[in-house]
RNA sequence: GGGGAAUUAGCUCACUUGGCUAGAGCGCUUCGCUGGCAGUGAAGAGGUAAUCGGUUCGAUUCCGAUAUUCUCCA
């Protein structure tokens, strides 16, 4: 059978489907609501609030496909990617999970029925690693596992690993457990009847790899590091599936299978060059492309725009590192990553619709982010070019080359190919150093400790019931301290709560907990996999008693207004400027609202005043809101309401409905399109390529703006005496204003010329010089300019000039270009001396000079002491 | 979240012990050569040196704040 990639994904849902398993969608990629993790790195993310018990799984039996980044870990560093032939940044990992369902036997005899008998590997080539055990946790080895595999596998097949490899842990604390991993060896007969297969396995042989890794999670770790039995057990498996597909295709690397050849024969096409599935930088080159233009793509689907800060900031670096090795060994310094995403799409559109329907968005972004990189790059090498010729040492400073680094954007790699171009070397030592030091600021900056929790008492899932109160008797369940930069806060979990949590872009409630002796402010509510969780300051005296909650009402009502007009501007954007609007990002907190939205050009003032007017009409018109609580997902979609890409929904959903305006959302809103009072767009620009932001006010805030503004024109119209027509009046003021300015500038002029017919006059002969010297009652300016003037008609002449401005003296020397050459005079050195005189100092060029100082009288003395330095 | 940098003519960018009438290329305007265009020659316009404050006799230059943009680290 030919195993396409398709097929092999399908086999795989198909199979777990018939072991009784529920297939789910791949989950967005990038990850929001969790601090602890930006992308989805492990099929198991998903569902890590079922393993830490946090809610309650409604299939026991799962499993997916899931979209997977890592750019950083134990075994996968950014740049590794493509130097390999079996690690990516994005790939796809296939896995079934038990929630407190089947255990180690299923997983295991299910994972060899499907690998032996349905896409037949050859069981010769198959090693099994079971954990061996560990002192300092006091594990044994995990004989269960072992048992059942030497069932199944010969015995000598099956190696003993420690916990580096065969104890999987999510972080520091949280469920972990053994695993077993299931390893194939894909050399040729030759190679294999050389070597020993077995001692090949995890010793990083690219053709003897892991291809299957099944968890068994059965403890939770404390902070202290202890080490307890969960509850319940729960199964966790990930296969890599590009590494199945090179096994399946009897390939020797990820790269030759059907998944990246379609993009690698593009990147050939562009640039002209071949691919030989070597380890030149050429070949490297090519892989790291096709390999990027798959995570790149993904995760601006997924909602993720290359931005310097954050998730954004690493999908960036992806992107530039595929520009770069392009540039540099690929000879294509011309935008090409986005001609690839085509190809992409047309591979992978079927089984993930969202890249194939936000295409034309995922190339321009790329494009536009290609562009700009390649202007870094220019910039990066005329700065080197501009070094190099000052230093002409053999030695880049590795200052030098960490400030084009940190500061200009341009990549140490380069900076050491343009050097050694030059025959010269970077000191990558001190480079090193310098990015150290970086890294050690940074991260002194943001160090976060964090205890146990601690439980209070034992009680189901903590619910919400903001949407309905704003003030509730509640308990606190559970919680913890945090250390945020040495300031400690704690984080407190209820029983139930009136405070909304952070999320769809609305912010989290403030407000307070009270009790009969003492009241504590809660600062912030996030959500932490699922449970709602309040900041304080402080933890109650007594935290077994009972609290009343109350979240500050004048904020939250402040907020829905902005969240409600959110939701009618989504819809009339849609109505004025096409369906292809998508939310790419919102903003609502008590002061404003921030809408982010795909499209194309930037939005005309005429179009802004449209939107306004629609969203100011649904607002008058009072419409009520419709709340739709528990929708299922399917119903909700059939009747038409919006969902964003790169939004996980859950079965049941809330529906949000203003009229017309239908939309998933989660938020709290106005209970009637009226209180929203009167909608304001502040702000339209770009933030992205294909994205612009609108920023807008409401309610009482958008109320004092238009007040503000209405003051300022009638203190306006107050200064001009209340004219008839204002813009007129100002600009005949203008007008006016630049006569006078010109008629003052003539005069001057004028001046000046009187001044100059003059001063020649008065020229007298010292030691064969024509000499001027005089006080003048002019500007600095015009003083300037005269003695330039004169000095540029007549050779032969120093020109000392003094004015007086504000009780402060200037001086101003002048010398014709034949003495400062023929004599080495130097106007410059002359006045610092003279500028002694009038109390100050000086300084300037060869042929003209100027000082400053606090001593008018001092102004005579300096032109003769003048006329005797000439003379002498 | 923590650093580093940039902001100068319509555009792209120069300008070091703080004092040069702040310059260049492209673009623009006018005029000339050419039958017209392309081309080419000449002349010219265009600047609050991002904004606000400080130090100084004097700030585009040094210091601080603000805004915007770029960039590295987390």
């Amino acid at each position: 059978m030919e195993w396409t990639s398709k097929k092999i994904r399908e086999t795989f849902l198909e199979f777990y489907k018939r072991k009784g398993h529920h297939i789910v969608d791949s989950a967005p990629m990038v990850v929001k609501n969790d601090p602890t993790l930006m992308f989805i790195n492990a099929g198991m993310n998903q569902f890590k609030e079922y393993f830490l018990g946090d809610s309650e799984p409604k299939n026991v039996r799962v499993s997916d496909t899931q979209k997977c980044l890592r750019v950083s870990g134990k075994h996968n560093d950014l740049e590794e990617v493509g130097v390999d032939t079996y690690h990516h940044t994005m790939f796809e990992m296939l896995g079934n999970w038990s929630f407190g369902d089947y255990f180690k036997k299923e997983a295991i005899e299910w994972a060899w029925e499907l690998l032996t008998e349905v896409y037949k590997l050859d069981k010769d080539r198959i090693y099994i690693s079971v954990f061996a055990g560990d002192k300092n946790d006091n594990l044994e080895l995990d004989g269960e596992s072992k048992e059942i595999w030497k069932g199944l596998i010969d015995e000598t097949r099956i190696l003993e690993c420690d916990r580096k490899d065969n104890f999987w842990e999510m972080g520091e604390t949280g469920p972990c457990g053994p695993c077993s991993e299931i390893h194939v060896d894909l050399r040729s007969e030759e190679e294999r009847a050389q070597i020993d297969g077995k001692s090949l396995v995890n010793e990083d042989h690219p053709q003897v790899v892991e291809i299957w890794n099944l968890v068994f999670i059965q403890y939770n770790r404390k902070a202290n590091g202890e080490l307890v039995d969960l509850p319940n057990k729960h199964i966790d498996t990930g296969m890599g599936f590009e590494r199945l597909a090179m096994a399946l295709q009897n390939k020797k690397s990820n790269y030759d299978t059907d998944i990246f050849m379609p993009l690698i024969n593009k990147v050939v096409s562009i640039s002209g060059k071949t691919y030989g599935a070597t380890d030149s930088k050429q070949d490297v080159a090519i892989r790291v492309i096709a390999d990027h233009v798959r995570a790149i793509s993904f995760s601006i689907a997924d909602g993720q725009l290359p931005s310097n800060i954050g998730a954004g900031y690493v999908i960036r670096r992806i992107l530039r590192r595929a520009i770069r090795y392009g540039y540099s060994f690929l000879a294509l310094n011309e935008p090409f990553v986005n001609k690839l995403v085509e190809v992409l799409v047309a591979e992978m559109g079927g089984q993930f619709p969202e890249i194939k329907l936000q295409q034309s968005l995922i190339t321009k972004v790329i494009l536009e982010e290609e562009e700009s990189f390649l202007r870094t790059l220019e910039k990066g090498i005329s700065r080197f070019e501009n070094y190099a010729a000052k230093n002409q040492d053999k030695n880049i400073d590795g200052k030098f080359a960490f400030e084009l680094y940190d500061t200009f954007g341009f990549p140490i790699d380069l900076t050491e190919l343009l050097a050694s171009e030059k025959g010269l070397h970077v000191d990558m030592q001190e480079f090193l150093n310098c990015l150290q030091q970086q890294k050690d600021r940074s991260r002194a900056a943001t160090i976060i400790k964090t205890d146990d929790w601690v439980t209070v008492f034992d009680d189901e899932r903590e619910e919400f019931i903001g949407y309905d109160q704003l003030v509730a008797n509640i308990k606190i369940t559970r919680y913890r301290k945090v250390i945020i930069k040495g300031k400690e806060q704690y984080q407190l979990v209820f029983n139930f709560t009136p405070f909304y949590a952070e999320g769809g872009g609305q912010v989290g409630d403030t407000g307070h907990l009270e009790s009969n002796d003492e009241k504590l402010y809660v600062v912030d509510t996030k959500k932490e996999n699922n449970v709602i969780v309040h900041f304080t300051e402080e933890l109650p005296k007594d935290v077994n008693k009972t609290f009343k909650a109350a979240v500050n009402a004048d904020a939250r009502e402040l907020v829905e207004s902005n969240h409600s007009a959110t939701h009618l501007l989504h819809e009339a954007l849609r109505e004025v400027l096409g369906s292809h609007v998508e939310q790419k990002g919102s903003l609502v907190n008590d002061k404003h609202l921030r809408f982010d939205f795909s499209h194309f050009q930037k939005v005309t003032a005429e179009e802004v005043k449209q939107i306004e007017e629609i969203v100011n009409n649904r607002i008058r018109k009072n419409i009520a809101l419709e709340e739709i609580r528990n929708a299922p997902i399917k119903q909700a979609r059939e009747m038409g309401a919006m969902a964003l890409f790169g939004e996980k929904y859950g079965d049941l959903v809330r529906v949000i409905k203003f009229g017309s305006s239908l939309e998933l959302c989660g938020g709290t809103h106005v209970n009637s399109t009226a209180n929203i009072g009167l909608f304001k767009i502040s702000h339209e620009n770009a933030i992205a390529a294909g994205i612009r932001r609108i920023e807008a006010i409401t309610n009482k805030t958008a109320e004092t703006f238009v007040a503000n503004q209405l003051e300022e024109l009638h203190a306006v119209k107050g200064l001009l005496k209340n004219p008839k027509n204002v813009q007129g009046a100002i600009k005949d003021l203008l007008k006016k204003n630049s006569q006078l300015a010109k008629q003052i500038d003539a005069l001057n002029k004028d001046k000046a010329k009187g001044a100059k017919g003059d001063l020649m006059n008065e020229a007298i002969e010292i030691n064969g010089i024509q000499f001027i010297g005089k006080e003048l009652d002019l500007d600095s300016a015009s003083i300037k300019d005269i003695a330039f003037d004169l000095k540029g008609k007549n050779d032969n002449l120093f020109i000392i000039l003094g004015n007086k401005v504000d009780g402060k003296a200037t001086l101003t020397i002048a010398i014709s270009d034949n003495l400062v050459k023929d004599k080495g005079m130097h106007a410059g050195n002359l006045i610092r001396e003279l500028a002694k005189e009038i109390g100050g100092g000086g300084g300037g060029q060869s042929a003209i000079a100027t000082a400053g100082g606090k001593n008018p009288e001092g102004i005579n003395v300096a032109i003769e002491k003048a006329k005797v330095l000439l003379d002498s």
